[in-house]
DNA sequence: TTTTGTATTGTTAACGGTAACATTACCACA
DNA sequence: TGTGGTAATGTTACCGTTAACAATACAAAA
């Protein structure tokens, strides 16, 4: 019962030539005679060919995919990333190959292990810090490697992000340029990136005499923790007149959670969030944000590994993208 | 300078043995001698063999991937689905091969075509409409395949899904039984699943004798699009007193847009929307929604492979899960 | 010592395309 | 009639791993 997909021996066979012939029908017809080619074409249709593209990943390890290692595939930030990265590879005719390592470095040793053995022909990181054994394998491989999201980054490959920890500080100093003072730090996950937006906070506020408090998770973050710590801030320092979100997740839930205890937003508590989701820029009060370029950041990307494939080395770069600081309405106005 | 990454034969050299020795150790140490087990270790790690999956593919058809084709990957609707599906099959050792195409017929034959052209071991689809040709490479290809989204599909698939006609008929209903009146129903990218809410909201107007008003597009939802369909709405249908929303986030932009306009929500104007996103369930008001179990569904679509690729054939079968009607804040209280 | 068994390693072939080279057929032209 | 050229098709080998089978070595049993 179990018949199996269609070779093109078979479609050979059906036609009564070599599956040369038939092979060259198929990326030349021209190459073929006029008499043949209905008749293959027939028998492509007939047996409902298939093309297999692994004989070919086999034996040219080339196999046209190229492999995005995220820490998360439902968070919003990344899937700007991947539409960026989709919107160059598509059409040059790449298959992008996701994965995701939950944050975690052994993951992501697995994750590179698994993505390689498929033969992808390159790979875009998400992360400085790897295992030595993932190392190895990255530079084994043979394939360009490029690493997105921090600018900052010690990586020795070609890097397209931000400095989430200039970004971090310059909200913060926005909030405090516009009166708030007891500003609250939510941050969760805890990876690389939020411990930069962390430190840029800090280093805004202690510039200005300020005292920091950092709320933090290794969860991730979601609406429902912002409402959370919101509570906890509340109780443990009733004076906070001042929240920065590590996200807008943790933001718009915690601007929900001030609306619902009748707290006013900015005139009581301003709110800030970091990367500016479609959301942040429509909703009521409009929400202050670090506007970051997730699209185009992977799109960079993707063409900076375009020109990898096509023989130009990738020589060690480092590609800072600029952010953008959007005051809305949920901190005071100036 | 490129390198070609190490194969089994250049280990084996290293070791002095031949490749199947060492291809023995990597699948069971065991079957090696003491004295090899730490020289092959330690060429393996020296050489940074990296295992490569296409021999296997090639010779076995089985990749040991499974490919998943929707219509977006930035929607939050199928980001939920994808975490179902990957919560069962990455514990077996299958990786995920994630595609989508745009909504377009002729897109996902294509997709279809490269998936089997990787050679995924199942298939897992969320349209019933296909191309007669990618019909046939369905058949062809001879791996399980498997339907989500809707469960009144006429695909003749194993289907898994929710019957969306009858939840918009009886959130519809719903909205009807709080007292409004003149619902507005904004739909958007008119696919199948759309068509089928639209219906439902139909029914229950006819059925209550209220005239039904529907605004569509064909371009994708956003906070955004919500916000426009309510300001056009409320110029063309002054008397509008509820918006049935295709999904949360166009609910979400018409709420924000009522919030801007001052128009008293759920007063004035009753909001409902589908899905139940994370959002909907948080914010204030609460947003009247329909709770879809998108993750759970992924999970039934990857357990149902699971068992079709552990020889079980998988029997047309139509598995209907139940939605839940979330009445929020955003409708008038009863 | 010879036989038998077992543990370990080696050899061969196969998977399905395609590059590279070989062959065939047919026509034009000398 | 034979020669050369070209268009069309055929043949062979290879990519890296592993299943299946073969061979070897060495120890225990006869």
């Amino acid at each position: 019962m179990k018949k199996k997909r269609p070779t093109l021996q078979d479609v050979a066979d059906l036609v009564g030539v070599t599956k040369m012939t038939v092979s060259r029908f198929i990326r030349n017809p021209e190459q073929v005679s006029d008499a043949l080619r209905d008749k293959i074409q027939t028998a492509l249709d007939e047996l409902g060919y298939i093309p297999n593209r692994a004989p070919d990943i086999l034996s040219k390890s080339k196999s046209h995919a190229i492999g995005v290692l995220l820490p998360s595939l439902t968070n919003q930030v990344f899937a700007e990333v991947i539409r960026g990265i989709e919107a160059v590879l598509e059409p040059e005719g790449y298959q992008t190959m996701l994965a995701h390592f939950g944050y975690s470095q052994e993951l992501e040793e697995q994750r590179i292990a698994t993505l390689l053995s498929y033969n992808v022909d390159a790979l875009i990181l998400s992360e400085s810090q790897h295992t030595p054994k993932a190392q190895k394998m990255l530079e084994n491989a043979g394939v360009p490697v490029i690493e997105i999201m921090d600018s900052t980054s010690k990586s020795p490959l070609h890097v397209i992000g931000i400095d989430n920890c200039s970004a971090a500080r310059e909200m913060t100093q926005t909030m405090i340029d516009h009166g708030h003072r007891n500003i609250v730090y939510f941050a969760a996950r805890m990876d690389e990136r939020t411990l930069q937006k962390v430190e840029g906070y800090k280093q805004a506020m202690a510039a200005n005499g300020l005292t920091s408090v950092v709320k933090e998770t290794h969860s991730a973050s979601s609406f429902t923790l912002g409402a959370k710590f919101l509570e906890e801030v509340l109780s443990e320092h009733p004076d906070t007149d001042g929240i920065f979100c590590t996200n807008d997740d943790l933001a718009i839930g915690a601007l929900y959670a001030c609306q619902k205890k009748g707290l006013q937003v900015p005139e009581q508590i301003g709110i800030a969030g970091f990367h500016g989701h479609d959301i942040a820029r429509a909703m009521v009060p409009l929400l202050a944000t670090v506007v970051t370029p997730r699209e185009e950041m992977g799109r960079l990307a993707a063409k900076a590994l375009l020109k990898g494939l096509q023989g130009e080395s990738i020589k060690k770069q480092v590609i800072e993208l600029p952010y953008q600081i959007e005051c809305g309405e949920s901190i005071k106005a100036l």
